[in-house]
DNA sequence: CGAATGCTTGAGGACCATCAACCCCTGTGG
DNA sequence: CCACAGGGGTTGATGGTCCTCAAGCATTCG
């Protein structure tokens, strides 16, 4: 057992900590997890909507989305996970969701069995207030997301996107908040903001204008971070994350 | 210890039990819990934005609502709770959450205290799953609204709205998907659905022009409940229930 | 080098917001 | 009993934000 744990599993647990008290055994139990790491190409699902499943998805490298899909065919994208993001964990106690998993870059995911994520339950109770805990950091960004598509125009909608994200890989270790790679197509960022790829391309181009952030070939580059989260009315505090060391 | 539980945990017990197979020994914990019962006039906010609490609310009668605030103090509605919800379980886990809960009407609420649920927990591990599945199904009606209000049209969104709380006002107990109390005005709607009043006005007129549902003096008439979820493209899978006895 | 995908920009139009007026109902106080 | 105020519902007119359609360009990949 001195196996050393798959990285992705230390990110997970990583992002575990960033709101939960975890002790060592119980660190160990989830470094422990048993993993089968499959290969997803760029824009395959990984889960189908509807689908019954018995294993969670961990992000070991890459993008993924969860999406729904409308009766025409347009998709609407729930959620973005990045490396360390177990992006359905709440799987465990909810295996049959409505909701699908797509892969939107060449992307590494663990496959992690239900049944060993509650055996790590039956052994710590604590961890299933932690997981429990993490599942709903994501609820709480999903309620943020439906203020921002509900009430908050169409620049504002793109500006916070960027800064959640800016946090996001930030706080997973992945870079900085103010210079990072961002692996979605214009169209993919409209189908999360809930407008057209057109005018979340002139929304960019208004917030690269306006001297706040540019984006261009999968980057993103932040200019002005004060009058990005300015125009996003964008406040971490929704991520329920600790130590936000702001600035 | 034969003192009767209050109803109003009866309910979130049955709430429970949609979703988890519990033990007797865990059905008396719950209801046993411990409550502090409170009466809350309509319009008045029970838990500020941001504010940390020790207590969750169980809503005994009348409507709530959890919403998010804007800079300029426009609202936005994230979830509708009705009597039998605990409208902020989650917060046994995350106690300082980011949003509000106002009451929609008279309301009367039980707080427990976040001692007491987790005392439930340490005794019983399995409710844990139990309280973590019930707020995955929050969760995931989250979701469906962010893909309701970034892709759908003014009339299936308010549709949409009619459908949801239909069926949940059904599974509750509190009266049929036909025919119920929406203690809601207008504006409320607006702020769910990410519209203003004005149009809501308009979109309820279609619907009722079309057959569909008429909505007068806070009761909701569902003319034809296939055409209702038709304009709507409801499904009600993602509210995780079982024994969705359609039709 | 052709095909596919994504980015960029323009022109026109639809949907929904805004503003405004009027109605109804309820409660309050003279 | 009536006057009045306030909240909510209803409808019309006007305008802005964002969608739709379309075309051109850049990049990548077979």
């Amino acid at each position: 057992m001195i196996a050393p744990a798959h990285p992705a599993l230390e990110r997970f647990l990583a992002r575990l900590m960033l709101r939960s008290n975890l002790s060592a055994a119980e660190q160990a139990a989830v470094l422990s997890l048993n993993a089968q790491p499959i290969e997803v190409s760029a824009r395959r699902d990984v889960v189908m909507p509807g689908r019954t499943v018995d294993y969670s998805c961990l992000i070991a490298s890459g993008w993924a989305a969860r999406f729904d899909q409308m009766r025409d065919g347009q998709r609407q994208i729930t959620a973005f996970y990045i490396a360390g993001d177990m992006c359905d964990l709440h799987s465990v106690v909810a295996p049959t969701a409505g909701w699908g998993i797509a892969a939107l870059t060449d992307t590494t995911i663990l496959k992690i069995a239900h049944s060993a994520l509650r055996g790590t339950v039956d052994a710590f109770p604590n961890l299933a207030l932690a997981y429990w805990r993490d599942t709903t950091a994501d609820a709480s960004i999903l309620a943020k997301w439906i203020a921002n598509i509900g009430r908050a125009d169409a620049e504002a909608r793109v500006a916070h996107l960027l800064c959640e994200l800016a946090i996001r890989i930030e706080h997973a270790g992945l870079s900085s908040r103010t210079a990072y790679a961002l692996r979605l197509t214009q169209e993919q960022i409209a189908d999360a903001v809930g407008l057209t790829a057109v005018h979340v391309n002139r929304m960019l181009r208004n917030l690269r204008h306006a001297g706040s952030a540019a984006v261009q070939n999968h980057a993103v580059e932040v200019l002005d971070w004060q009058r990005l989260t300015d125009t996003a009315a964008f406040d971490p505090a929704y991520m329920l994350m600790r130590q936000l060391s702001d600035r």
